[in-house]
DNA sequence: ATGAAAGCGCTAACAG
DNA sequence: CTGTTAGCGCTTTCAT
């Protein structure tokens, strides 16, 4: 065990460098030599040492995922693109060493050291602090949210103001006319989190454009938060008809407080869920949503992160577009 | 930028072997030397090269952790540990390298590669294939959760089984006679995932020795799931007048369900949740709960792991106490 | 208290 | 198609 190189090309009766590039594939290997060494490999249980690949290739197959790891909102979806970052990269025979938001320093700690070969910055503000330091490391960065200025950084994002359209959209087809956004926690608003305040923006304009009343309200992740919220906007638009609720925690306990104040839902009260779609079928109920595609957008973000990495590609600027799914939550107003 | 030990060296007007001792702190410089040296890595912003120092050093500064990042129950749960195994690293300058539990030979690539100086896994079965793998690699690995055969590896985990004895204790105390257990989903049970097996095994012998009479049931993490538990028990035992509920998921449409088929928390039915204090303190009514101390055993298992890289100190198994904290969700059954 | 120098294990010219 | 070899940037004896 342990085995280096040099001791794999001594058994397999080969040069060091044979062996290297049977193992990188950065040479053509005649069919017997490659057997030799590839059965040397096996025999010894060799596997390269990554801090001397590293050392010798500048390159460490180690992405950086900075990720949010409060328990504000949205655990699941989090979960989801941690989730989706850690197998994209595997598909790129990456590993993933994650990093916390709140630790600004380690973004820089882990690219000036060269621990890897490029990041990955979630839950990206307007004016993200981390924005400007991550364009002058020498590795490229995918962030996953939209700053009001990326530089020179890739983005991929849902594109969150065509979210807030799309719901008001299926809504004002419905036939509604007053309907409401119960969204992110305040203090994910006070961040200026890039999505949080893009869905708004969709959403205020659909309903302009379409000549509707709409309300906002944030709305904490609690009980009681939901609760508040809830009637919050029952008090601004007393017959609203349709909620769009864009807060994963919260939207049981938004079903509940619409139950107890008597609106069902969606007999009253029309209902579009904007989460994953687990979340949306989970309730009792099965939810019209548009869906956050957690999974692909982690997926997109790394093959960015590749492509440049591999290929030198330029950055750019990528938004999916929503797709909603219709469900029972939604209907036309009863008169 | 982009400097080595040999720029800082020589800006310094000193040699190789002292930057690198004054980065260390292994021997003892003077300090108008190390005033030199350090004005010279902040004038050229150095930093050392992860893979030169980890090849020269066999240090890595990394942990892997291996999380479950299925959308199983508990993503808040995992969350908090994952971003306690994290900030813990931190305070020992080391970083996390994630891995996800389906990929078992992800183990044995970042150990046998030395991409990191031990490994802390999560959710571990009581059968579980990597138990024996782990303790077969060259580096330290600290276990969250109890496997039967440890081996010669480190665990920790909140006492489990002791966990059901107190919630059990508890409710006798308070008087309750016929009560019940809502826990994991069938499939956590299937792979006989540690804790969910332990809280069973301390809650019937709990009620065991109090002479009470008990049921267990599974549950889904879903609002039918909730509601299907709830009626088992139910049905198995109509004057059931207290439940210990160790699912995070299902916690709120177990409360909505206990309304709808008119028992009142905790006028009558009691409840004691398993879950972390946020959870607890999150839903309509605050509930007497036992807390998951996610960040606390996360921390001990990274303290564990460090003593092993740092001290070579010898492996131990740390089952940390439960306590129950009281709230409104539990009283003396009403006659 | 400091310096010189021998590796650590691998990659990638360069040379056949 | 294969071998030789000079580093990659750092740690750590061994000297002084």
């Amino acid at each position: 065990m342990a085995s280096t190189i040099d001791d794999v090309a001594r058994a397999a009766g080969v040069s060091t460098s044979t062996v290297s590039y049977v193992l990188s594939g950065k040479r053509p290997i005649s069919a017997p030599t490659r057997e030799r060494v590839e059965r040397a490999i096996q025999a010894l249980g060799y596997r390269p040492h990554a801090g001397a690949r590293a050392l010798a290739s500048s390159r460490t197959d180690v992405l950086a995922l900075m990720a949010p790891l409060r328990v504000d909102v949205d655990v699941a979806v989090i979960m989801q693109f941690v989730a989706g970052v850690v197998t994209a990269a595997r598909t790129f025979d990456h590993d993933v060493l994650l990093l916390t938001s709140d630790e600004i320093a380690g973004m820089e700690r882990v690219a000036s050291g060269s621990m890897v070969d490029a990041l990955v910055v979630m839950d990206v503000e307007a004016e993200d602090p981390r924005v400007p330091l991550l364009g002058r490391l020498s590795q490229p960065a995918v962030l996953i949210g939209l700053p009001r200025d990326p530089g020179p950084l890739s983005c991929v994002d849902l594109d969150f103001d065509a979210v807030g359209r799309l719901a008001v959209q299926h809504l004002a087809d419905l036939g509604h006319r007053r309907i409401a956004l119960i969204g992110s926690p305040r203090a994910v608003m006070e961040r200026h989190t890039s999505y949080a305040e893009r869905i708004i923006d969709g959403f205020t304009h659909g309903v302009a454009a379409a000549g509707l009343e709409g309300v906002v309200e944030p709305c904490e992740s609690s009980s009681v938060g939901a609760a508040d919220a809830v009637d919050r906007v029952l008090a601004r638009l007393p017959d609203v008809t349709a909620l769009v609720v864009h807060n994963e925690v919260a939207l049981p306990w938004v079903l509940a407080t619409l139950r107890e104040r008597g609106r069902d839902v969606p007999d009253d009260i029309s209902l579009v869920a904007v989460s994953p779609p687990d979340v949306a079928l989970g309730q009792p109920l099965p939810l019209t949503s548009i869906d956050i595609p957690a999974h692909t957008i982690a997926t997109v973000a790394v093959e960015m992160a590749m492509a440049r990495v591999l290929r030198a590609e330029p950055a750019e600027t990528r938004l999916l577009a929503p797709r909603l799914v219709l469900r029972a939550s939604t209907t036309p107003p009863h008169a």
